[in-house]
DNA sequence: GTCTATATTATGATAGAC
DNA sequence: GTCTATCATAATATAGAC
């Protein structure tokens, strides 16, 4: 709504744009690290103009606000993964169902390492209730959510997934693989794991199928 | 080290001193609070002050600095943690080694759900590394995570829990069960589950044990 | 589109009266 | 042991020059 880029080109004025829009992603990209770094209030618009490298007054001329620059930041980190899951799906779109949703647990592992904001972002907003969470769920989470309650469901049917509430279990899904990413740095000495190498990640990943979805997928007739 | 309490009691001044003692316990509880939802940088010792209903400068009296007190609050949060996890330990003494870990997992997660800040200030200070990361590390949770360890591998080879790396394991276990707890806010408006509830929490503790130690206890010959 | 300068409020910490 | 008053710094935000 508010973070209208380059729409009408070709005016005079493009090579002024361009060094805008420049400038946005600078600030955008600085966000989203200081924000899941130190969580919203934790989070001084200063600290982000210097690691953009940009100053602060800018903040204002481009997002008006620390709250708008938020959800710029947020709608990037959220977008970005949404269309990061949908070209996973579409490459495993005939396979099983399991083999899908292990397709969609490694595209999220993966993500996550990339962008250790996705999940670090949720955790942050969830420590109290807030109009920030509000808006999270209700832009980003639940529709995604809710389309993978659907896949939990059917693999449980299917005798794929263990049994019990498919909500629970998505919750403990995403945890038990975007909550670890979240964690890395203190895992890394706690318990001496680079969840961030590759293998580390596939390791993850399998480990997920195996403990969650340890049935065999059959055709319904 | 440093938040010494009463020791040599009986002195005139006894009242005085266990006013202070209330002071300092309001202090604890309401930087609990606070830091396990805005982190450290995003708490205002006046914020703190206030919850507690007390005025600022008494932090400086009591605590030195912001940095003390929140290694007094974590430590209260983990010491707390310690004695309960103890107590379920031993009344759980004779039983099998899955019920034990059984016990230990319910154990964890109704005290996370009495107090959301045993995950959430791991989570808080594992958004980047710092001093008090390592801290948190080395005098609290690395004892804790090698000991139950352990317990993990003892698990794997009587072919009670899943195999793969065992700390990878448990890490799993501790996000799927506290991790949980920590994201009770958005859970709640996301997917329609009061992860604090009675029957939730032993949902939780079960699904656990039905998903990370599957096999039945056999004792070795 | 970018910068300097600044108004206003919040923050960590301390000094000194009671 | 507690309180008021205060200092120095950092924060959000804006006004206006360039």
């Amino acid at each position: 709504m508010s973070e209208e880029t380059i729409e009408a080109a070709d005016r005079p004025a493009r090579k002024q744009q361009q060094r805008s829009v420049v400038t946005q992603q600078k600030l955008l990209d600085a966000a989203i690290e200081a924000f899941s770094e130190n969580g919203f209030k934790g989070t001084s618009t200063r600290d982000i103009a210097e690691r953009a490298g940009v100053h602060h007054p800018l903040i204002t001329y481009h997002f008006k606000n620390k709250d708008r620059l938020w959800r710029a930041a947020a709608d990037k980190v959220f977008r970005d993964f949404g269309r990061s899951l949908a070209a996973s799906l579409e490459d495993h779109q005939d396979e099983s169902p399991k083999q899908r949703m292990a397709s969609m647990i490694k595209a999220y592992v993966y993500y996550a390492r990339s962008q250790p904001a996705l999940h670090k972002v949720m955790v942050q907003e969830s420590s109290y209730p807030n109009p920030r969470l509000d808006w999270l769920i209700e832009t980003h989470l639940k529709p995604l959510f809710d389309a993978t309650a659907i896949m939990i469901e059917e693999l449980q049917k299917a005798g794929v997934a263990v049994q019990g509430n498919p909500m629970l279990l998505f919750n403990m899904i995403r945890l038990s693989s975007g909550g670890l990413l979240a964690l890395a740095n203190e895992i890394k000495t706690s318990s001496g794991i680079d969840v961030e190498s590759d293998e580390t990640l596939d390791e993850i990943s399998d480990m997920i199928v195996n403990v969650f979805l340890p049935g065999e997928f059959r055709q319904p007739a």
